[in-house]
DNA sequence: TATGAATGAGTATTCATTCAT
DNA sequence: CATGAATGAATACTCATTCAT
């Protein structure tokens, strides 16, 4: 979107606009977290925000569209945090390990963002398996894993495994800990994300 | 009534409603498998039975009821197939494979049966984390997994990871398989077991 | 059961007939006065009566006419019952009084029976006012009510009011007993009995 | 905002939940003395009101709400009337008969909410003989007719009658005019509210 | 922009009734 | 005679979406 698109009040319009879609997703991802995703409807977010479902309907093109903005802007929330805390580690095992325990603060960060994006993703399933909202939205995530992964193989750090075979492991084992969290809300997440670095360390490595 | 007549009576009765809560049920895990848990209506199920709704109320309490009863009834299918599979290997190590491998293996005899109760657990989270429908039925497998993982720790077999951890990774790992052959019918489920099987060793077993 | 039997010996089969309608009836009557009549289904009165369905559609054309014979059953019961205690007093004042009494005697020994069937008249309203279930069903009470206070006001004991006005006070309370019966277990029926008596002794006779 | 803004907000607001919340209420009456309660459903009432049935979801939390509404609305407008009517008698006899002929008043100026109300109370009996909607509704009722006896008795204006046995007697042939109303439009109540004032006067004053 | 009234399709569930056995 | 499986209409209620204001 150019800014001469915004065209007549660009600033106050797009202000307004950005301040209210923001405003509407972080009630979605709150009553999504504390309700779940199948008894959330538009006017439980709506009366959450304070305003009209019609202003649901102005901002977002359908209960869909809020949907995939909300899973959006967490995993977009999600890839920054992660980058800026794994850094640049010199070797692939240490970027598994920080990419694996980045992953799992974030989720201690912001349990709500992470339970409802998991409650979505995971409720959301629509016909023969297909992600319903924006499929491509965990592309990223699986790109960085397959490139550390092929980054490892290449250096010899890692044993010859299949790497789609643990990007699926390894991201199921993610996206758990917002709903163990919700199950329980004693867990210690960083004991899971520790534990779980050392797992996918012993699972990847060479053999010494 | 002589005896027999009963028998036969009965016997006919539980026979019809048996064959009837089974086509039920088997109809209710094509649907889910098709359209996902969300879009799945008791309509739907009972169209693709080719009755009228008011059938499926006559054979269950209500959709819980029914929802309940598949979970149930695919996950007693999954214990027996993988418990026969496992059969009594010597080791913990061992075991730990075998029960990755059947785990896998009963998927992919059963695809739309995994696929349904994978996405009726995934999506039936309710307000507080809490699983929807009788979640005792998942505690025979974290039962059996935990066994495993503490016979192994206490023969040596097994480093001393948290069990917790590595049950939840595992269970993740194995019911995320129907989600990804729904979504690419083309993964090949055996490479998935046996990798996974080598990931989760590794990660288990004592170093050398 | 053979065939000449069945066909030749009608007592046989009527008396059958009659004996399941009884039943039926019967535990129409307590499901009515335990559940309330807009609680009760014939599914309800066939699993009372431990029998199926369709035996209620076999042996009464309907729900409306099961409940018609319902409400037969007891007013029939009911007028005979308060015929034999009313007797045969010599003044209309006595025959009042001894008729009130008497209809609550029988509410006090039948409570179900006139629960149920006070639920089915005061619920089963229909169209512009008309009783649902054979409006002629209460001719023989009106009549009765009607027969004393004509002979009362012919013969001097009573004054002259409104016959129609009295019978519907008349009849209305009685009508109340059972619902404040099952209200409160409690309640003294003799009590109430004859105080309406009196009640009506003094709003009917002619100034001493 | 500004107040007379909000005010007018509100009240434009308010104007419209208010007249629709009347017009529902009203086509409830309506549905209800027509049919009977039983045979009434939130679709007829819709229907009449020549809305959608979600319309009254909209507006009244469920139909227990709007028949409670109903029976309110009904009631409080009786009492208002009824107070108003009766005015102040000196003493407890007088205040009686006036209470009852302004109870008919009532009866006979707005006989289809009266009628629906009675349709509803009296069909509105649940398991245990519990009034259904708001068993309090009434209660101003029981305590005007037990205030009123009170006084008489200690006047002595009133004979020392049971007073539950009167109330119950009372409020039922109050009760039943406008079903006698719906059965026969021809009824003069008038009439009726007279004979039942001269009824219950006799019924309970003290002997000459 | 924002409202909130209104819609209409969709939800699970209940029930009187029918009918092959 | 009796069963109980099956129907189909009706029930209250929910919700995403639209639209006049």
């Amino acid at each position: 979107m150019r800014s001469n698109l915004q065209s007549s009040d660009q600033g106050g319009r797009s202000f307004i606009e950005a301040a209210r879609r923001a405003q509407i997703i972080d009630c979605a991802v709150e009553t999504i977290a504390e309700l779940g995703f199948a008894q959330t409807s538009l006017a439980k977010i709506a009366k959450r925000a304070g305003v009209s479902t019609g202003v649901i309907s102005y901002y977002f093109a359908g209960k869909d569209d809020l949907i995939a903005e909300v899973v959006a802007h967490v995993f977009t929330a999600g890839e920054a945090f992660i980058r800026v805390r794994v850094g640049e580690p010199a070797t692939a095992r240490e970027t598994l390990r920080a990419f694996i325990e980045a992953s799992i603060a974030y989720i201690a960060a912001h349990p709500h963002n992470a339970a409802a994006v998991m409650n979505i993703v995971r409720a959301g399933r629509t016909e023969h398996g297909g992600q319903r909202f924006d499929p491509a939205v965990g592309d990223a995530r699986r790109d960085a894993i397959t490139r550390i992964c092929e980054w490892g193989q290449r250096e010899g750090e890692f044993r010859a495994f299949s790497i789609p075979t643990l990007r699926i492991a390894l991201i199921e084992a993610l996206d758990a800990a917002p709903c163990e969290l919700a199950a329980d809300p004693d867990v210690d997440l960083d004991v899971y994300g520790r534990e779980l670095a050392e797992l996918f360390d012993r699972a990847t490595r060479k053999d010494p």
